[in-house]
DNA sequence: ATTGACCTTCCAGTTACTGGATGGAAACAC
DNA sequence: GTGTTTCCATCCAGTAACTGGAAGGTCAAT
């Protein structure tokens, strides 16, 4: 099938789907005469793989050493797990940074009045030594 | 002073001061001959904010409303508290997501067994319909 | 023969910087 | 007064993962 179908089958857009394709993550037959990929079903998982993977926010980098794990037949899953592990590590540092941010951000929120005087505890916050 | 104090004393490198600068954010004089910049203590007091500002995760756009803000004695305290709130509303949607992805996550990994065997649940849902 | 829907490549823009090359300026040693 | 170091400047490129747009080729149908 064209870009166009893999497109309107994965969710993904066909810039997307260039994108990865020109990264080396899927390897659509390329007509030689018309420069048209064409894809077939292993490359439609392929780029299934591909969204799920970075909807968990996964790097193209490590979306790369997934899909050449899920290439090998003798892969050991240690592998995996280790680059899933260490997404997991990231995210949760991210969470609690951003959790404490919510929560002095809110903090400040709460106590702004929010009126039309110019006094004003966020830009306070902000401002301060 | 000249930009290497100021970064010293901000924290902030003179990259990124001379950026913020770029960017209009912070006025400096300038010596007409030799180019240097030269930062008072408003400015340091404008590059603390915006070094706050962004640990909040407030864009360059953002930040600009702010100082902008922040120099109008005449403002309105809404108008901070908008601003504000809708960075609250976008942390809050982040961490939902970020959350929900850990979660799942984890579950994944917690179910990999981490061997040098080939079976892999991450993989096997990654590559899932 | 032409329209319209596809497809292609290439270039620029996004965000908020960071790194590096190149070169001038100020301060100090000799 | 020359050499060295440290500071400062500008400009260009690169980062991550695309997205948008321009210019142009292809294909099926009218």
């Amino acid at each position: 099938m064209l870009i166009g179908e893999a497109s309107r089958k994965t969710g993904l857009s066909a810039k997307t789907i260039r994108f990865y394709s020109d990264e080396g993550l899927v390897h659509p037959r390329k007509d030689p005469f018309t420069g048209y990929r064409f894809f077939t079903e292993t490359d439609l998982t392929r780029l299934r793989f591909l969204k799920r993977a970075r909807q968990f926010n996964f790097s193209i980098r490590d979306c790369s050493q997934l899909l050449s794990l899920y290439d090998q037949p003798d892969r050991s899953s240690l592998d995996v797990k280790t680059i899933a592990s260490n997404k997991l590590r990231e995210l949760d540092a991210k969470l609690e940074e951003l959790n404490s941010l919510r929560n002095q951000l809110l903090s400040l929120v709460e106590r702004c009045k929010g009126d039309h005087k110019p006094d004003c505890p966020i830009l306070e916050e902000l401002a301060a030594e």
